[in-house]
DNA sequence: GCCGTTTTCGGCCCGACTGTTTTCAGTCG
């Protein structure tokens, strides 16, 4: 499938279109929709393009299937190494400063040739540019400029909440109630600005009073935003009471997602804003009040807020033909759990007892393999001891039960620690890739390939071992990956830790769609960790998962069939 | 550049806020 790649190519384009001063702006909006149309394409491109039929496709018409053409038989764009040239060198860079759009990149790139965001900072510091900027801009594009260049990037799920937990009960210690929205509310693993809605007229002025902001960026009676000490930007929005669904549709978004239902609207001869659904004509309001009800006028089912994406939903929900998602509570047990037998903070009894609690009826020990040493990986003897002790617990929880497992590491030739005889006695075995991780993608590949071949390999843990913010994840090929698994019947994982999410919701889907069946673990490496299930879950959603999709959804005794 | 059971031309999602070009362009979500 190379349909991403063909919608960066258009993506691309419209970008360096915007950049380059073009003057109709709905060229540019035209690529862009033909990417994302691309990108949700459920066919794969390549076989579009060989039938001839690249115009077939919606929103792509006669000059972008040329240029795909060209793409796709010579494997580059001349349009794109045209507008490469033409654009002002540093223009792009530019634009990545909040508040800079197009426009002004343009101009500063061709009246002033600054070519980069540390020339901007120093042609403002040194008063170059105060016939251009007036005095507030500048200092807060300075002020931007800095948030850029320090390294707080997008904040973790956990950390999101936390802030948004804040803000929330500061306003109800006020007597007001807000709604949380935007990306936190559709559970992507990076939140950008915390957005949030409410009802009350004074809730502008609360905000600005809210103890950890450290300047308010605007401030008007429907619209106000505010830059936290650590950097965080809170984004509020004012509605009436009544308003209250069109106004969490339309501030959860995705963006995307909006389009394509103010587009159904129009086509149905409606108008759809943030304040409500109404007869185009008569300018009578059809909805408002409930996110459920705007859906229905739209002739759709409701649509959770993780699916919220453009990838499918609207069509699906127009058909009546969106998936159960799993819940929280769908889920049976932990398969991804360390103790301090190997690099866990607590003990065996204390995390089996916290997983009871939780509701459980089944949790796996998967502490590291001998080779993974920085771990504390466990040799042969040492497991033969947890095994004891896991006995014994499993006596005294009844009828809760302990598994045994390990986290197997894919030594960097491929293969595995332990002898066949020894991993026969484990109930269920994790496999995954910590050394060698700098090796070429192909013999990443190749190294897991082998594990999902090996009989005694049940899951692969965090297949692409992404660690958010502080490395990608391996450039392995997931399909082939994705293809092996389903034709051993082995499971893969998506790893609840919030800097992992690995698999992530995009390559989760796909699992599914082949026929691959998921494991949701928390990789808890202590008693608090345990919910981190819940991130996972969250993802899953995301992924368009079932329960049944699911292994852990199954009791212990379904569960030991089907791995056995 | 794309699209059309109101249109093959004239639209393109829609609205809030800011600044300072006092009527709107630019940017953002």
């Amino acid at each position: 499938m190379r349909n991403s790649e063909v919608a960066d190519l258009l993506e691309r384009i419209a970008l360096l279109l915007e950049a380059s001063g073009e003057e109709e702006r709905f060229k540019v909006v035209a690529y862009r929709r033909a990417a994302t149309s691309i990108r949700n394409l459920e066919e794969d491109i390549e076989e579009v393009w060989k039938k001839g039929k690249l115009a077939e496709i919606k929103y792509v018409g006669e000059g972008i299937a040329k240029k795909i053409d060209q793409y796709l038989r010579d494997g580059r764009s001349e349009y794109l190494e045209e507008l490469e040239k033409k654009v002002p060198k540093g223009a792009i860079e530019l634009m990545q400063v909040p508040g800079i759009g197009p426009k002004t990149a343009y101009k500063l790139a061709i009246g002033y040739g600054i070519k980069s965001v540390e020339e901007l900072k120093q042609a403002i510091e040194s008063g170059k540019l105060d016939d251009f900027f007036g005095e507030s801009v500048r200092r807060s594009i300075l002020a931007s400029i800095e948030k850029l260049q320090s390294y707080e990037k997008r904040m973790l799920l956990p950390e999101a909440e936390q802030i948004a937990e804040a803000v929330s009960s500061f306003f109800s210690s006020h007597g007001i109630r807000i709604f949380v929205a935007g990306s936190l509310r559709r559970g992507k693993s990076t939140i950008g600005d915390i957005d949030i809605i409410s009802t009350s007229k004074d809730s502008a002025s609360l905000l600005s009073s809210f103890p950890l902001v450290d300047s308010v960026v605007e401030s008007g009676p429907k619209r106000a935003s505010v830059r936290l000490k650590n950097g965080v930007q809170v984004d509020l929005r004012i509605f009436e009471e009544d308003e209250l669904g069109s106004a969490l549709l339309y501030f959860t978004g995705s963006k995307q997602h909006n389009i394509a239902l103010r587009n159904i609207a129009i086509e149905k001869g409606m108008k759809l804003n943030e304040y409500g659904l109404f007869n185009q004509k008569t300018g009578e309001r059809i909805a408002s009040s409930r996110e459920e009800e705007v859906y229905g006028a739209l002739g759709m089912s409701y649509i959770e807020p993780e699916l919220r994406e453009d990838r499918g939903e609207i069509e699906a929900a127009l058909n009546k033909k969106l998936p159960s998602l799993i819940k929280i509570s769908d889920v049976r047990g932990d398969l991804q759990v360390h103790s301090n037998w190997s690099d866990g903070a607590d003990e065996l009894e204390a995390m089996a007892e916290e997983a009871r609690k939780i509701g459980y009826s089944y949790i796996a020990f998967t502490d590291h393999s001998a080779s993974a040493s920085i771990a504390n990986g466990l040799t042969e003897e040492r497991f033969r001891k947890q095994w004891k002790k896991i006995e014994e617990l499993n006596d005294a929880m009844k009828p809760f039960k302990i598994l045994r497992g390990v986290e197997l590491e894919i030594r960097s030739d491929g293969s595995l620690d332990y002898s066949s005889e020894f991993l026969e006695q484990f109930d269920i075995v994790g496999a995954s890739l910590h050394q060698a991780y700098r090796q070429q993608p192909e013999k990443l590949t190749e190294r897991i390939l082998k594990a999902i071949k090996n009989r005694h390999v049940d899951i692969i843990f965090h297949p692409t071992n992404r660690l958010i913010g502080r490395r990608e994840g391996h450039e392995v090929d997931l399909e082939a990956i994705i293809r092996e698994a389903r034709d051993n019947n082995k499971i893969l994982e998506i790893d609840g830790q919030p800097n992992r999410l690995d698999l992530d919701d995009i390559w989760a889907k796909r699992a599914m769609e082949e026929g691959v069946k998921i494991a949701i673990d928390s990789d808890a490496h202590s008693i608090g960790e345990l919910g981190n299930m819940r991130y996972g879950v969250i993802t899953a959603r995301r992924a368009w998962l079932e329960p049944r999709h699911v292994i852990n959804t199954m009791s212990c005794e379904e569960l030991m069939k089907v791995i056995s």
